[in-house]
DNA sequence: ACCTGAACACCGTTCAAGT
DNA sequence: ACCTGAACACCGTTCAAGT
C-alpha cells in the first residue's frame, strides 16, 4: 500500500517523541517507513514543511480550555497545559518555535491563547504582542527544563531538574505577566 | 604562526555575522583559517563549546548600563540594548539561547539584567524567574524578527519586517512585565 | 605542542529511470 | 502516481602519524 503524507507526519512525530530532533532525519524517517529517502519528497516539500506539520500535531493534542472560568485563570490554565504537553516531547520548543515563526495562527491552542490575553485585560493594541510574549515564555521554559535534563544526563554532577519547581518558576513569570495586564495604564 | 583559541573563536564570530549559523560549520571554519578540520579540535572540545564562546563574545559587546537612572528604566534600557545588539547578528537567538542554557550567569549583561529585575521590584523569590522571563522575551523577539526577514527574503509576497515596529512590539511586552513587577501582591 | 590525512558514520535534496 | 538508485555536496568527530 502506498505511503501517505499523514503516515509520514505520524512517523515523524513518533521519532521525535522517542529519540528527539537529532534522530529525526529524513534518512532515518525513510528507514523507519521502509522506503528510500527520495520517496519522502513526493509527500512533503522539504524537512521544514514536515516539521511544521509535526508541530501542528503536537499542538492539536492540547485539550481546549474550559469556558466557565474568568479569563485570567483560563489564560494561566491554558498556558500551563501547553507547557505541560510540550515538555514531554524532546526538543518540542525548537519544533514549535519554527512552526510559530512560519505560521503563528495555525494551531487552535495558540489562537485561544491570544483571545484569552485580550479578555484578561490587554488593550486591542497590546493583544498580539502580549500573546507573543506568553508563547515565548512557554517555549523558553520548555527549552530550559529540557536543556537542564540533558545537562544532568551528560554530567551526573549536575542536579536533575525537578519538574514541580520548574513548573513553579514558569508560573511566577506567568503571574507577573497577568498582573501587568490587569494594571494597564 | 600557530593557531590560537581566540583566533578560532573570533573567526567563528565573523562567519556567524556574515553568513549565519548555517555556514558556521567546523569544516567551513577550518577552511577560513587555512587548516585541516581536525586542527580545530586541539583548541576547542567540540562545536557546542565553540558556540558558547561565540555567544560570550556577542554579549560582551553590549555597553554596560548607566547607573544614574531608576531601576525600571534601566532595566528596560538594558533589555532594549541587548535586543538591538543581537538582532544585527544572524541566528543570534539560537546561539545565545544555547549558551544561556549551558551557563546562565556567564555574561555580564545578563547578570546586570537579573540585578535590575530585583531592583525594579521583584521579590527575592521571584528574581531569577522573572530575569529568565525577560531573557526569553528578548531571544524570542530577536528570533521572530529574523525569521520574518528570512521569510520575506524567500517569498517576496510577504512584507519585510519593519525594525521600528518590531522594536515597539518588544517594548509593549517589556512594559507589561515591568508593570507586573511594580504591582506585586 | 600542534597539525595533517584519512577515515567513519552520517546529513538534505535532486532526478532520471523504473513500475 | 509513486518510488528506487544513485549521485551531489555537504556534516561533526576521531586519531594515528608526522613535524
Amino acid at each position: 500500500m502506498a505511503l501517505s503524507r499523514e503516515q509520514v507526519v505520524a512517523t515523524a512525530v513518533d521519532l521525535l517523541r522517542r529519540y528527539g530532533l537529532g534522530d529525526l532525519s529524513m534518512r532515518r524517517l525513510a528507514r523507519e517507513l521502509g522506503v528510500a529517502p527520495g520517496a519522502l519528497y513526493w509527500h512533503v516539500a522539504n524537512k521544514q514543511e514536515l516539521l511544521v506539520e509535526v508541530a501542528d500535531v503536537l499542538l492539536a493534542e492540547i485539550p481546549p480550555v474550559p469556558t466557565d472560568r474568568p479569563a485570567p485563570e483560563a489564560l494561566a490554565g491554558l498556558a500551563v497545559a501547553i507547557r505541560e504537553a510540550l515538555v514531554q516531547v524532546p526538543d518540542a520548543a525548537d519544533v514549535v518555535g519554527l512552526a510559530y515563526a512560519v505560521e503563528p495562527g495555525a494551531a487552535r491552542a495558540l489562537r485561544d491563547l491570544a483571545r484569552l490575553v485580550h479578555e484578561a485585560g490587554a488593550t486591542a493594541s497590546e493583544r498580539d504582542d502580549v500573546a507573543v510574549l506568553v508563547v515565548h515564555h512557554i517555549l523558553g521554559s520548555v527549552a530550559a527544563q529540557q536543556n537542564r535534563a540533558l545537562a544532568a544526563h551528560i554530567d551526573p554532577e549536575l542536579p536533575a531538574p525537578d519538574s514541580t519547581s520548574e513548573a513553579k518558576a514558569f508560573e511566577v513569570g506567568l503571574a507577573v505577566i497577568v498582573r501587568g495586564l490587569g494594571a494597564a495604564t
